[in-house]
DNA sequence: TCCGTTCTTGAATAATCGTTCCATAATTTC
DNA sequence: GAAATTATGGAACGATTATTCAAGAACGGA
């Protein structure tokens, strides 16, 4: 037996993400993603057997980046409420380049059950990775007690998601850290 | 000189304005608008140019009668912190279905100034109609004094943004609800 | 050096894309 | 009713789409 050098397929997949996230699913033709992800057609179709389930493969991998990217700062500093505002800070910082996220939920909403769920999976992870966060910084008085953590989650992932198309429309830095500022108002 | 009955061009933008929030530009075939727009399709062409102008136009109009809408529900209630949910409420009312505003601006960023133009003279003026409600409900004790108008409004747009990306994604009204409720918490 | 495996490349397929041409049907004015 | 004008729908256009076939190039193990 004898094998030529693989292609790594992450670093594949990280430049069909780069096609999609700024052209969608629709948007992206077969040549694109063959140029920016550096390997042949015949690779490309072998590896992930057609334009969708690569589409389906780079949402997830992007997700699960991203999802991993956000517990990370929530994580930091001393406090919970720190984590939380980190969480916010880095997603102003990566505003302007658009997120695979949003846009595959907003081309497809929930028409694809394949998406639904990879999209799903993730939201649910991110959800209860904050709200536990939440409840640590409510014992630490930095978010008001009467806040259900559930909800505020979600509130703080739709707020995320507003920050990230206000970047794709051209908002400067600052106004998205004022974005962020506000939201984290709403938790006191 | 004599004319058989024009068809109604705002009827039928009605009509483009469902096959683009639905599918985006790039999902949108020529056959799926001249369906559901109920003309020919060299009625298409001769009254609109091509698919991007079509697609202008229906963003356009999209977007004033989305903006008016907004205007109006902010004017009602006895006090502006009134009109201010009541705008949040219709959102969250009419989230089921997608928004060619967020998916124009998802879709092509900043990367058509047809677009930009378009959107952001639709974004400015609900702006300045959003901050002037935030300076009455000021004045009124209903907003916390400190906050400046134009930020807050901005936040509001984004959490406007923010409920229709949930809504899209499949998120149930009550959700949203909450998501209403405590993007208002921001404010006081 | 040769074999075997994998990647790449270019051509080919069939379908669909946006768009235009053209003939026909429908409707209003004379 | 005749003439004029507009919308319609099918056929055709060239371009591009996603995908596959077929042949050549690059590499590892023997």
């Amino acid at each position: 037996m004898a094998r030529p050098r693989e292609f790594d397929t992450d670093a594949a997949l990280d430049g069909a993400i780069n096609v999609f996230s700024g052209h969608g699913y629709e948007g992206s033709s077969a040549q694109m993603l063959v140029d920016a992800m550096g390997i042949g057609r015949q690779s490309l179709y072998a590896a992930f057997g057609d334009k969708w389930q690569l589409y389906c493969a780079a949402v997830r991998r992007y997700g699960m980046g991203e999802c991993a990217a956000h517990i990370d700062a929530l994580r930091s500093g001393p406090r919970a409420i720190d984590g939380i505002g980190a969480m916010l800070r880095r997603v102003v910082k990566t505003a302007d380049r658009p997120c695979l996220g949003v846009g595959s939920i907003y081309e497809f909403g929930v028409s694809e059950p394949d998406l639904q769920e990879i999209n799903g999976l993730l939201a649910k992870s991110l959800r209860v990775a904050i709200a536990a966060r939440i409840r640590d910084a409510q014992r630490e008085g930095d978010v008001a007690a009467g806040l259900d953590p559930e909800a505020t989650s979600e509130f703080l992932i739709a707020n995320i998601a507003g920050i990230r198309v206000a970047g794709r429309g051209g908002a400067a830095r600052a106004a998205l850290a004022r974005l962020s500022d506000m939201a984290m108002r709403a938790l006191r």
